[in-house]
DNA sequence: CCTCTACTTCGACGGACATCAAGATAGCGT
DNA sequence: ACGCTATCTTGATGTCCGTCGAAGTAGAGG
């Protein structure tokens, strides 16, 4: 691995700031690269990609474990393991009421790398 | 893991179909999940996202390993290796012209994964 | 207080990955 | 043909990651 950042500065930045110009705009620094990678690479797993799906597109923006757990052929803790993840790449935040755990999308993060992603419409 | 499916499929599915609604509109399934994580995790590398940015973002949408290798601290043959998943990730193409090989980016699906990201103005 | 359910953390194991050194391949110039 | 440069492939090594079972925490209801 290259480097370790928090990537909680995704949040940071994410939460207001238009960061980060496309990456086919202008090339990427390292330290935003730093800190944008952790983000990809926790919606690199086929779970975790439809977790963060099944979490944004819920009713409400918000879905329980208990609710996602069964949608997948792997024990409660792997699950757990990939909300983890979610949630420590900043994608995602939890809140516990009562007895289950909701978890909802963070739309500004979302916009942030697909913006990075943006491509003009006709570039060739 | 999860899968095993090529991700060349994603080339195929990025070249023309609008394939993916946005994550948050409708829930990604399973198949779909498959063949785009790998480009995620292809993504969440600080190198390898530095490389496609400046592969995507240089004159002419072309660059050649020579000008792209002396910009880290690594050596050839680990520059080499990302270039090759971002290859099989089917994020970029290489050509090779004489002595070097140029590498340019793959528009339509980074596009692709930008609109999976999108998120609606106003959600909340 | 006890127990049941929901969820997370811990420990371990196997497979995948980033990195490098060394060797292989390809094209250019002489 | 020879050597030079650019790039890729191979093999080895240390680290990271996905998965599970078992144990821990938290709240609800007797």
């Amino acid at each position: 691995m290259s480097k370790q950042v928090s990537p909680l500065a995704l949040v940071e930045l994410g939460a207001d700031a238009p960061c980060c110009a496309p990456l086919a705009q202008r090339r990427v620094p390292a330290e935003t690269a730093a800190v944008l990678a952790p983000a990809f690479k926790a919606l690199g797993d086929p779970v975790r990609l439809q977790l963060l799906s099944m979490i944004a597109s819920a009713e409400g923006g918000e879905a329980c474990v208990c609710d996602l757990t069964p949608a997948f052929e792997l024990t409660g803790p792997t699950i757990s393991h990939h909300l983890k993840a979610l949630r420590e790449a900043g994608l995602v935040d939890a809140e516990r009421r009562g007895t289950w755990v909701y978890y909802r999308a963070r739309p500004a993060v979302l916009r942030q790398l697909a913006a990075l992603l943006t491509v003009e419409s006709t570039p060739a």
